[in-house]
DNA sequence: ATAACCAAAGTGATCGTTAACATCACTCGG
DNA sequence: CCGAGTGATGTTAACGATCACTTTGGTTAT
């Protein structure tokens, strides 16, 4: 009935059951110190009146907190959207709720702006920190309330072992599997359009997809070329990968990501090279799209569900520490080879 | 300074500015009736003690409700997302908080179910309506607690008007105009690869998309096809979109959205159709990465993040009527002409 | 001079819930 | 038959804020 009558509380429940409001609290949270019969006449009266128990007040009262926020500053990426996802699922299997705050990086945050996007001091938080802002708002918080905060992104194993409160996955391991591959393929070096956090350092973190690129590299006795460095979207990409078209003896590009690789394919249409016989070029991140490219792109999947839920569970650990620790253990990154690689054309 | 102390409360700050905890109250919500130097000695000591007034207690103690949950099935369309955006920003500059609850169509849902995720009884709710998991929440809301209720959705014109809970495009509208635009081209028809809220009535809403372009067929005395109808994701449209490839007299597909339009162009490439020679493929979205395939896809421009914002209006609106109703004035979709559609090959 | 008025600040109730403690009726061992 | 222990409830006090009153002085009108 669309009737606006106020919600039932936990009084409403108590009168109509002849009980005690302490009592119907006990019910609601499963206390095992209830009769029977008392129970069933509480659990009568909650179904009678539509009683939902009122989440700000229960965790004004002091019981669990039981809500996420989720600072993130672009969700239109695959990762941080799939990511958010696994998060919100493993939160509501729980009961716990989502907020979340998209950190636009241009608005200029002054640090107590990211705390300030907290709907409470201490709130429990999930950063996403693959990009600048986001690693911006890792730091704010680390020094702010770190006990309440796990920030997601691009880690080695060291790091991740070494740091309570990182999750993510190994990138720069995928990065170098995902170079060997090609110089396996006979290609003379690989070059390398990074994304925006892999140029520099930033936030302390380090350039973890071109780490591993220029690092297998170097392993095999190559020549490291410089990394040209990328914005995040299509347009930037498009714009900063034009020397390595342009450039005849690259054959081989690896992308920060799935969006510059699409970018850098349209670039090699373009300019009438080939793919793959001109040139090859693999992405990052396994980006649905790329399946469906033409050529098909070949990416390196990630599985970033996985992660957000790792993320919610350190968090939990973290926020109450009688909650187990969860060990790192999301499936390992993993190459997919499509159609936008091959063998380097024989120079003859 | 990482020390984990409890965050200060409005008595702190009254203790220390040596007022009550009510002036102090005064001072935060900008009561005129405050003297300059209290105000003053109060602003002191929130700076002091790095106050910040607790959302919760807040919104018990009867204050303003300054929080959405929006309710969504998938967020990896670029729609959503967008809109999403939108409404999270318009959201966040007046202070109020972002919920996020995906609705997974996978979960059996039950419609107390659907009730439950919202936080609180009767919380202000934006539903992203353009799919069947969201239009059956939609019902069920409406049915609840249809004051405290928007959501976006493709609707026509007059719906909109008519319904004050209600937020869209007119995707009718912006179908037709897509299909005038291929019969001008001089197709003979246009067949339309249809996405799932397109194909039947769900919830009670039309199947707009559809609706607009088989009008248009009609209105030009052309034949209307039957609509191929297919699921959201790459794959299942690719699958549905097959027998339009193999005919050969179609030479104009409209797609529902820009991932079916992705699928088609695909499969089209594989089936060795010439597009835009033998095919013309036209997407709906403009979802970012359609200007980067090769060819790149001409579809229809929406402006998402309007919509979003227009929504969040719309729920302040609805939820305290002094605010006002803020008319639907967002951008009109556009037709964005790519590399996808051009005249058929004249049959000689 | 006194009532009336007003701005500024304080007091106490309230929101819905949980935590801590108090109470009460039994049962049981000695 | 008494005191201790226990299981099932009730009572009271937070939690952090707002709201509706009340109090306190100082002006002003009569």
């Amino acid at each position: 009935m669309a009737q606006p009558k106020k919600a039932a509380s936990i009084w409403d429940v108590a009168r109509l059951a002849g009980v005690s409001h302490q009592t119907v609290s006990r019910v609601v949270n499963g206390s095992p110190r209830v009769a029977a019969a008392t129970r069933d006449k509480v659990l009568e009266a909650i179904a009678e009146l539509g009683y939902r128990p009122n989440r700000l007040a229960r965790s004004l009262a002091g019981g669990a907190i039981e809500s996420v926020t989720v600072l993130a500053a672009d969700t239109s990426l695959y990762g941080p959207e799939a990511a958010l996802r696994g998060i919100e699922k493993a939160a509501r299997s729980l009961d716990w709720s989502v907020q979340i705050s998209v950190l636009d990086p241009a608005d200029t945050h002054s640090d107590a702006d990211i705390v300030a996007r907290l709907p409470r001091a201490g709130e429990p938080t999930i950063i996403m920190a693959h990009d600048e802002p986001g690693m911006r708002a890792k730091q704010v918080l680390l020094d702010t309330q770190p006990q309440a905060m796990v920030a997601i992104g691009p880690y080695t194993a060291e790091e991740l072992a070494a740091s309570p409160w990182l999750v993510g996955m190994d990138d720069g391991k995928a990065a170098a599997e995902a170079t060997r591959y090609l110089l396996d393929l006979g290609h003379e070096t690989v070059h390398h359009l990074a994304i925006p956090t892999s140029t520099g350092t930033f936030g302390g973190g380090k350039a973890h997809r071109a780490e591993g690129w220029s690092r297998t590299l170097r392993e095999a006795g190559r020549e490291v070329p410089e990394a040209v460095p990328s914005g995040w979207t299509f347009a930037e990409a498009f714009k900063a990968v034009q020397p390595l078209i342009a450039d005849r003896s690259v054959t081989a590009i690896l992308c920060g990501n799935d969006h510059l690789a699409l970018a850098t394919l349209r670039a090699a249409h373009l300019a009438g090279r080939e793919v793959p016989g001109d040139l090859s070029i693999v992405g990052f991140d396994n980006t649905p799209f790329t399946a469906y490219t033409t050529p098909a792109l070949t990416t390196v999947n990630q599985d970033f569900e996985s992660v957000g839920r790792g993320a919610f569970e350190l968090l939990r650990h973290r926020v109450d520490s009688t909650n187990p620790r969860p060990k790192p253990s999301w499936p390992e990154p993993e190459l997919i080879v499509r159609e936008t690689s091959g063998p380097p054309r024989s120079r003859s």
